[in-house]
DNA sequence: AACGGCCCGATTGTTGACAATTTTAACAAC
DNA sequence: GTTGTTAAAATTGTCAACAATCGGGCCGTT
């Protein structure tokens, strides 16, 4: 049974390591806001020492910031971050289409086509499907991500750039706003990978984050405009 | 005096976690040993409570390998780990090269045009010059990451991937084996970033990694078949 | 009123002791 | 000789107390 699997190999640290991240990502504690240890602790029922292994390695991750003998913060992402964080997703995520077109199995691309295939449902029969379209692309990013078959690129994108990319959602409450453009140019990107162009797929998929960058920074350069 | 700044806002986790990772880059700690926790609290003085914050932090990094209620290990790097490090290295240095091109300000370009004006003399002046094309190599990659002025692209090149490369590269006292190729690279490289050419730095920029790669790629086979 | 020094409370940094788990080694049974 | 069992030793995980540092309020001086 793989629950007693993953509450017992694990220690209190590295659980009060997830919940954490969790509570940070969702925004459950607010951006900015400076925390305590001593309430940390008491709130997760642990005492100070796992308690800091979990926050050192959470600043590893840039979701948590310390200044020595003053205290931690949970990180709060403004725009230039995540413009910052798009011109690496184009990088690496490029690299992993083109990865995936070499290396991924004939099933890992059927999953990547039977994924598609649901997201396309769910945007005839919803209008509001801003969650789900989230949600539906994640997974068809972290597939390709790991179709790369290379660990230390899926590490990097999903173990650290992600909870950020997820951080700054719940932080603003953004919606995608081109969902049938994506949809469009998932589906190239996954023809490009079936036909084992990595050229291509990393092409396309350069273009697809390009495009999601390029609409952030429309999006923000019109809010400002409005105040 | 920044010796005092140094020594005295960090904390004994801090300095415990440099010196640690210095001493597993440079291979004082050989790759793969096991490391015990009370062994190292007492060769750098300090308790175990800061040590093992260095240690997460460490294994963040990937340079410490961690097994629950057994123990800590030096990384060690296989070549399957260094040719997938060397596919994101492609991917972010090329970015890097673009982003350079882009927003490296003049005083910053001259900089660069000066370190390869003292790598072309030391290639002249002397023959074994393997340490310093290492260190020289090192230094040109650096400048043009930090002119891409993003800090979340350096941090993951300069911050993680660099240590694990430099590891290997103790690990095997490999020597630079085609530095005249590499220099002319470097050359055009910088060409392309004074034309403010982000597209052909980029460009330029991956052949130059990926040529490194193969090179890697086919040291390796050699060795296989004398053996 | 503005400024600077001083003390006190609160928070972070560090330590050594204790608990839980794994590894080692000795021993017994087959 | 191999395998299985068990207890002791060693190591990791956790905790609570102590030390060091920072921030804020109070007070006195100018």
């Amino acid at each position: 049974m793989s629950a007693i699997t993953t509450e017992n190999t694990r220690t209190l640290a590295d659980r009060v390591f997830a919940r954490l991240q969790d509570d940070i990502v969702r925004g459950v504690i607010p951006p900015g806001s400076k925390v305590s240890e001593t309430e940390l602790a008491s709130r997760y029922g642990v005492s100070r020492g796992p308690l800091r292994e979990a926050i050192r390695r959470l600043e590893s991750r840039k979701l948590l910031e310390r200044e020595v003998h003053v205290g931690t913060r949970v990180a709060s992402l403004s725009f230039d971050d995540l413009i910052e964080i798009y011109h690496v997703r184009e990088a690496l995520e490029g690299m992993a289409a083109r990865l995936a077109a070499e290396h991924m199995t004939d099933d890992e691309v059927q999953g990547l086509k039977d994924v598609l295939g649901q997201h396309e449902q769910q945007q005839d029969l919803r209008e509001d499907t801003a969650y789900f379209q989230r949600e539906g692309d994640l997974d068809f990013h972290y597939r390709i991500i790991q179709g790369s078959h290379n660990a230390t690129l899926s590490q990097m994108l999903i173990g650290e750039l992600y909870h950020l990319v997820r951080m700054y959602r719940y932080q603003f409450s953004t919606v995608a706003n081109r969902p049938q453009k994506a949809l469009n140019e998932h589906r190239r990107i996954i023809e490009a990978i079936e036909a084992r162009d990595g050229e291509m797929a990393e092409l396309l998929m350069r273009r697809h984050i390009s495009s999601a960058r390029k609409n952030i920074e429309t999006q923000y350069q019109e809010q400002i405009n409005t105040m």
